[in-house]
DNA sequence: TTTAGCACTCAATCTCCCTGAGTGCTAAAT
DNA sequence: ATTTAGCACTCAGGGAGATTGAGTGCTAAA
């Protein structure tokens, strides 16, 4: 049951139109179009065997076509022209992505914004964690009498550190023997294998500043439970009222209320073994929300078994080819981004990366 | 001009009343309540002389009354009855206070969604510093071969980091000069401050590990910027459409725009020298846009000359008594939480806070 | 195999009318 | 001097046709 090329190309001028207007496209505009050498009526038989085929639908007797999950199967499989990213679009995204965060959650988040904003659509940025996260290091520094400065290198390479104020008196030696200790006892360990007799053999073993142990742990596991749990930042909710689809507002509370958290965590089990760019058009969505809602996204690596994920969300008439190219740049030079080396802000280079 | 016991009385039913269905109020209804005691003919009378005073407004001859701004705004300072939390709602509000998020930036985001939550209303957190930062301490510490921690202490008591990766050789002794160099130059000193000269003599007094210095200017300048700039974060967005003035999504639309990021920029100039709960109805707001929308916010303390905002965005016709108890409750307990000092985690308590 | 022509369908839009909640005013009652 | 009952009036909202027009499927000619 191969389609003819001329149904090919009905099918894809019919996807695009309706892309473009959300409006059932009639047999007399399409016969109408620049490069449809053929009349209405020709057109109508053939977008009668493409409805009877399950590619095509009719909202109703007296209305146009569009195009069936199916069909936008098809077309995002075999018929999608591959949108190419114009000069000036690269050179918005490049400047977009020009940001100088430091920390990868904020990266994550403002990228969601900036997704959501290129493709004017909500969209979906988040991290996971591959394997158990355990800490590689602590140290411990006095900021000033009874304020110290907690850092703590998660193996992800996430540093993260608190300030803590507890009326303590200590020296530099007390502070590196309890460094000590926790180096030598907690480390290399997920946060499940602090147990009270490990905790308690080491605040024995601390010394002066053993008061501070408690403290310690308790934000040690906290801020493991927190990176290995996989932020999810969304952004752009609003964007959805945009498409004429959901101006529906009840329709589109559906979509965004199961994006705030429900079907997001179950997203990450899906999040390893793809690769590249995936499209799930409608009724392939997992949750039953989304069923006329269409999602494409990307995934790419930040350094060390992290994993990132960008999305999109909308309906399922969507500009695939084009929300696809934005998000496969996105994804490419997020990745590229995270495993650059520290480069030199000055203009000095010692070691070339790419580019 | 002061209104009698009766119009006071007849005022506060019909904003009640329009705050709970967002229906204009008729004559009869109000006779029928409770403790009313005359008939519809006199509030009528009443009604038409509150009318004309500019309290009430028709939306069209045959329909009841509404509150005109200038109504909300007398019910708001005197006719407005407190609304007491009830034992459940301090119970689930304190639930939602217990996190033990350790980044203050964490906490207003999540705080802003809590508010949203509770108000079930889009909500805005906000912090803002008073005055100039300045980096108050360096520390440096080898993580590993090639790799180095970089930790700055901010004078707002945020302690940031990164982790650096530089191919370069050099003993603790090396980074613990850097370390001694940039406190003994770049600490007390606004962003600005940071000269090219300086930056040079710093550079040259570095020692072996002064290939560091430009990644850690650059770090640390934009750490100074970034805790400069007032965080803003916006939750819940979505609520809005819940509320039936916001049915049409236009409107909505353009109320969540200006919300984004413009209005929000003006705000921390209003922000220093109001105290307590604020409420802006309807056109006293400064943005245009939002001039069928109230606002109502509360300011709160965060250590060291940082301030916080709270507020929460909606119709005009909003419960204004619970949103404000709930933002209070929410406002009086952050700054105490981040007044407080280090708090021991185990149930053993050394110096009593305030229970 | 393609195309012109024609009868048919049906959502969307418009018009008209009706309903009922609510008003303002007047005149009687307190 | 208030308050209340009564009444005529107004007008948004909603439902019942009527109208329109884009689009179809089918048939017969090219």
């Amino acid at each position: 049951m191969e389609l003819t090329a001329r149904q090919k190309k009905i099918l894809r001028a019919i996807v695009d139109s309706y892309i473009q207007t959300a409006e059932p496209v009639g047999s007399k505009t399409l016969a109408a179009m620049a490069d449809m050498d053929c009349s209405s009526a020709t057109i109508r038989n053939e977008m009668a065997e493409l409805t009877q085929m399950g590619l095509l639908e009719q909202p109703h007797t007296s209305a146009g076509r569009i195009p069936s999950p199916a069909g936008y199967r098809l077309y995002v499989d075999e018929l999608m022209q591959d949108y190419r990213l114009s000069v000036d679009e690269t050179q918005s995204l490049n400047q977009a992505m020009e940001l100088k965060m430091q920390e990868v959650d904020k990266v994550i988040s403002q990228v969601s914004k900036m997704v959501s904003k290129m493709t004017n659509l909500p969209a979906v940025a988040m991290t996971a964690a591959a394997g158990t996260l355990t800490v590689q290091r602590f140290d411990i520094l006095q900021a000033s009498a009874g304020s110290f400065i907690l850092v703590v290198m998660v193996s992800n390479e996430a540093v993260r550190n608190k300030l803590i104020k507890l009326p303590l008196n200590c020296t530099e030696q007390d502070l590196k023997l309890l460094a000590a200790v926790l180096n030598a006892s907690l480390t290399e360990l997920p946060a499940d294998g602090f147990t009270p007799e490990l905790l308690q053999r080491v605040t024995r073993s601390a010394g002066p500043a053993a008061s501070l142990v408690p403290v310690i742990v308790d934000f040690t596991t906290h801020v493991l439970q927190e990176e290995q749990k996989s932020q999810v930042y969304v952004s752009g909710q609003m964007k959805l009222l945009g498409q004429p689809e959901y101006r529906d507002v009840e329709k589109a509370q559906e979509v965004l209320s199961t994006l705030d958290s429900d079907a997001l965590s179950n997203l990450p089990a899906t999040l390893s073994d793809t690769t590249g760019t995936q499209i799930l058009v409608g009724p392939e969505n997992i949750a039953r929300e989304l069923r006329d809602t269409s999602v494409v996204m990307t995934r790419f690596d930040i350094g060390d078994g992290m994993q990132g994920l960008i999305g999109v969300v909308g309906p399922t008439r969507m500009d695939y080819a084009q929300v696809t190219a934005r998000l496969s740049y996105f994804a490419e030079n997020l990745g590229r981004m995270f495993s650059k080396p520290e480069l030199p802000p000055s203009p000095e280079q010692k070691e070339p990366g790419d580019e």
